[in-house]
DNA sequence: GTCGATTTGTTCGTATGTATC
DNA sequence: TGATACATACGAACAAATCGA
């Protein structure tokens, strides 16, 4: 009776109405500023209610795809919004997007790597245990050992910066066909160690991979 | 007649519900994975259709302050969610969190400015126009500067991550006690001569502000 | 400047699906 | 099984802002 919360098999209304308007965005390739049909218009076209319409445009404009005017309409945002989480969208997101998503998490990884080794002259960083899992692809190892150190830093908006950009490019796929750049083990000691060179070297491995 | 359509006069009904309902939290000191008071439960006591309380709420979900499950209820979600827009907020946002977007938003710098440095090698970086508004406080200056720099890269998430969290700064007062650390005009000449090494120098004096 | 049409903002009532006991 | 509590969803109505004739 494994209940996840996490994961709602039927996506509600809004959910729906969100992807449905991204697509219309993105294939009907509309252009920043340009309108939107209107709210009844979209509750017609999509056999969907008003409110539920309404919920959904609320999303998308915080999350900066559209801005509505009382008495004009609903326009399509410019510039575009930044991290959109994967459950917004219907459509896989574009390669060479996804690399974009990715360097950012790399840069938080830099952030937390070198904050840590800071942190570690003065004996307090804890590792993550070294668990059964060790048939755990490359990047799952990586993930759980950058979000552990991050953790443990003062501020906590670098992992949490981290955790969004590489959970959404884990929903993407991203990392399936992505070649491990090192051994994940001979990096981990390399922290371990504290030797900040070699750890370095690794970093730029991976902004290559 | 300087019409601003990025400023609201009145604030919509949902926009306060989100703010009465972080107040809620953090005053009440509600702890994760707590209930909240049911949606007609919070339509009757803050006097608001049922409606606009359920916008409010899909706002503070996307953000990952909420979680909402059919038949049980809304609950404080863990861990707490990452930038929130200031205009969710009816408070001002504590200092140590203040510095903490702060240094965010100089991660971001640092990326900027080290990845143009790069691209200035094959000449193609133009640098904003030294405008008339010379006496433009030091702060607005940079971020002309960095944004103007970021636009010009490939990856525009970095400049993005950038303008969300200066911008959330700014609207908190960040700026107005906070001493510049270095006269602007020698830190631009630096970056448009591609001194290196003078720039990092200038980013570390901006950490330490 | 006024009127009317259009469009978003807001409310209310009702019905339905789902979880808990 | 039934009862209760709750989120989900719908549709109609009215208010307020905008725009053009």
């Amino acid at each position: 009776m494994n209940k996840n919360y996490h994961v709602r098999a039927i996506p509600r209304m809004f959910e729906q109405v969100t992807r449905q308007i991204v697509d219309f965005i993105t294939f009907g390739k509309l252009s920043p500023n340009s309108k939107l049909p209107t709210e009844r218009q979209l509750s017609e076209s999509l056999q969907v209610s008003r409110s539920s319409i309404r919920e959904g445009l609320r999303i998308l404009e915080l999350l900066g795809y559209l801005s509505s005017r009382q008495g004009e309409g609903t326009f399509v945002s410019s510039p575009p919004s930044f991290l959109i989480p994967g459950h917004v969208l219907n459509h896989k997101i574009e390669a060479v997007e996804l690399d974009r998503y990715f360097e950012i998490a790399l840069m938080c990884v830099e952030k937390i790597v070198f904050l840590s080794l800071e942190k570690m002259k003065t004996g307090c960083i804890t590792f993550p245990m070294p668990n059964d899992g060790e048939t755990d692809p490359f990047w799952n190892k990586f993930m759980v050992l950058i979000t552990s150190l991050g953790e443990q830093l003062s501020n906590p908006y670098y992992v949490s910066l981290f955790s969004h950009t590489f959970e959404l490019l884990n929903e993407n796929g991203y990392f399936l066909a992505k070649e491990k750049p090192f051994d994940f083990s001979v990096f981990r000691d390399a922290l371990l160690a504290g030797n900040r060179g070699k750890t370095a070297d690794f970093l730029m491995l991976l902004s290559a991979a």
